[in-house]
DNA sequence: TTTATAAATTATAATGATTGTAATTGACAC
DNA sequence: GTGTCAATTACAATCATTATAATTTATAAA
């Protein structure tokens, strides 16, 4: 873990940005939930456990700078929130998710499965890929299975 | 035109809603603007030109009531706002998007270029996938174009 | 044609996520 | 130590969206 906030780190300077202690709070929460998909307001009341004097605003200024930096990947799922996630290390790509329409879970894909997909869209688009979002709308293995229960 | 105005009366009265005078007319700006990706406000204003009498809300719930009848996809390209798409006559899924991160330009692609991913998550994953989204970040053709004479 | 009933709409208020602002703090260079 | 600039805080403001109560419209029964 702390190897993990010293590459942060070392990103944040190569920026001429510093890891404060609020920042540096906000970072330990996302490593720590790292399985999560938390909106600010939650980084907000985790954050808040280790350091309760930070503001709600400077969490929100904290993501969207992680975010720029592209060490965390905002996303949205289609709730009214935004959500917060580590990129992977050495991830080129936002990973994908697997959103259960029952049960709201979120399962997440690392390897990435589009290398082909993007390759026919840059040779037939002539569109240069920096990067894609992919989520696919379902039901979860367990919510299947219940569904097979019930009928 | 008129035709499909029959056809989305069909698919509400199968589901007995109404297509009321409102709902047609937004409706009619959705079909005459099918290239553009606009937000309810933009929707707002165009089917006010329509139908002035019109409100907010009404475009809001219409838009909503379209959107889980599968006749618009609802969808958000992470500025603030939601933005409403006519499904294409028949397509089963929610076709991808080329968001421009130059110029903002959106392309669509109707091509569904997810059947194997979407085998592979169904089958590594038990996953059962009813729906997608895909969305491509990156340069288009054109802003390609001008960074190449700019350089 | 009246009357009853439910759905739809309107105008407006409320909510909730996010962003802006002014004042304050803290770190670092000189 | 003093000045400077970035970062933070507390709070106000904004903006998209949703809820509410009153009103209208459509439909069907009497």
């Amino acid at each position: 873990m702390e190897h993990r906030i010293d590459r942060i780190k070392k990103q944040l300077h190569s920026q001429s940005y510093k890891l404060t202690p609020q920042r540096e709070a906000t970072v330990r929460v996302l490593l720590e939930r790292e399985e999560d998909h938390l909106s600010a307001e939650e980084v907000y009341l985790l954050v808040k456990e280790k350091a309760p004097e930070i503001g709600l605003a400077t969490v929100y200024r904290t993501l969207e700078l992680l975010s720029e930096l592209k060490i965390v990947d905002k996303i949205n799922f289609g709730d009214g929130v935004s959500r917060y996630d580590l990129r992977k290390e050495g991830a080129a790509h936002f990973h994908h998710h697997l959103v259960c329409m029952e049960c709201g879970s979120v399962e997440e894909i690392v390897e990435d499965l589009l290398d082909d997909v993007e390759k026919i869209v840059q040779d037939d688009w002539g569109f240069q890929v920096k990067d894609h979002r992919l989520t696919f709308h379902g039901v979860c293995r367990q919510c299947q299975k219940e569904v097979a229960q019930t009928s």
